[in-house]
DNA sequence: CGCGAATGTAATAGGCTATAACTTAAAGCT
DNA sequence: AGCTTTAAGTTATAGCCTATTACATTCGCG
């Protein structure tokens, strides 16, 4: 298998891996101008193919769309993986935290892909990708360090997350830059870590008390 | 002035108000599908003029998106104030909380024009766009129906606000559906409010006694 | 009334998605 | 090895969309 950037070599016929290929350099596209960045064509044509080439591997844009979407998803379930595994003196929580906010300002092309187009939300239930966005969710649960406790966890963690999306939305829109800020995007998440530790130490706490006071 | 939303009669050769129609029926337009779905193209056809007409008011298809993003949040902004303005046992906060999540849901694809999309983060600092995110901003300050205290207000208005998109993002997404959820978009909003007004109490408080004691 | 500016039209160029019909090469079978 | 099947790529083309150019019509103001 030859090199899923490369473009086809001169003389050959076959390019050897034209759908890696093709997500790769979506990918690449996407990273600033989101999914509108995204042109079979021009993919085509930086990978020395004809324009047609693609559709060999997927159906319509839509279908290499999704295959984008679910190739950054296991992108930034990694590097969540990768900020959570990192020793460090913050708790793992504030590193998930602060690994989405870069994230989500870094590749926001990518990240609006992700988070805020039509192609995830069309995803049907047992798909590829919606299992991704599950995946996802499941490791800022497991950020939490914390007990199951009753539905209490989950809600937490839906919390932190909603949060954290609308940090980035916010910092992306210019709402959270300039003078007028009196926050920084990162002040602004610790204040979401601090705020759901403590809410998740009260749930633990009240939940040893009722088994106590069942026991 | 004719109807802004009506066709060309047949046998004239002026619209009469194109410019207000083609961003009236674009919105229309991008409600389910988003800026995606806008098409100069149809619009001149819905609206029963050439196809290059639209070009005498919009330079290109960015400055009509422009126009129609600038018009949604002046709706948007009309909306919050008549749900915050109606008399209500909720709170102003809360009123304001759950109309921008029943906004970003039932007209998903005009939050996202929005809140999710480059035109806005696009926009320059004084532009007209820039001013309509800000006076939005202003509104959830107005909600909170606190003093200023310090920078704190502010910041409680930013927090509540990023998490109020968080949500529904992520409801957008199906994350907060099925039963896995535990727990309703409606009550995370809730949370939040409660945390908004819990947090705010606790920063006036500690800026009377820092008067008090300052005095 | 008449003239200039605003607004609309027809014709056209160029980009993109997608399909159809044809070609090449790789992989499997005897 | 030689034949066949199939995966993967090509050329040609249709159709939609944006955008521009050059021309036509109407509005409104002096």
């Amino acid at each position: 298998m030859r090199s899923q950037l490369a473009r086809k070599p001169e003389n050959t016929y076959h390019h050897g891996d034209l759908r890696d290929a093709l997500v790769k350099a979506a990918l690449r596209e996407a990273e600033q101008g989101g999914a509108e960045a995204i042109s079979i064509k021009a993919l085509a044509k930086q990978l020395g193919v004809s324009q047609p080439a693609p559709y060999r591997h997927f159906a319509d844009r839509e279908a290499l769309l999704a295959a984008v979407t679910a190739e950054a998803f296991r992108q930034f379930t990694v590097m969540l993986r990768e900020a959570m595994a990192k020793p460090s003196k913050q708790s793992k929580l504030s590193r998930l935290a602060q690994a989405t906010l870069d994230f989500g300002l870094r590749r926001n092309g990518i990240y609006r892909l992700m988070f805020a187009s039509r192609t995830v939300s069309c995803a049907a239930k047992g798909s590829e990708l919606h299992e991704a966005t599950r995946e996802t969710f499941d490791l800022v649960i497991e950020a939490l360090e914390a007990p199951a406790v009753g539905y209490l966890r989950e809600r937490q963690a839906l919390k932190i997350w909603a949060a954290l999306h609308g940090v980035v939305m916010l910092a992306e829109q210019g709402l959270l830059t300039g003078e007028a800020a009196h926050a920084t995007r990162e002040e602004l998440v610790e204040d979401f870590v601090s705020e759901t530790k403590a809410a998740l130490a009260v749930a633990i706490k009240d939940a040893q008390r009722r088994k106590r006071a069942g026991a």
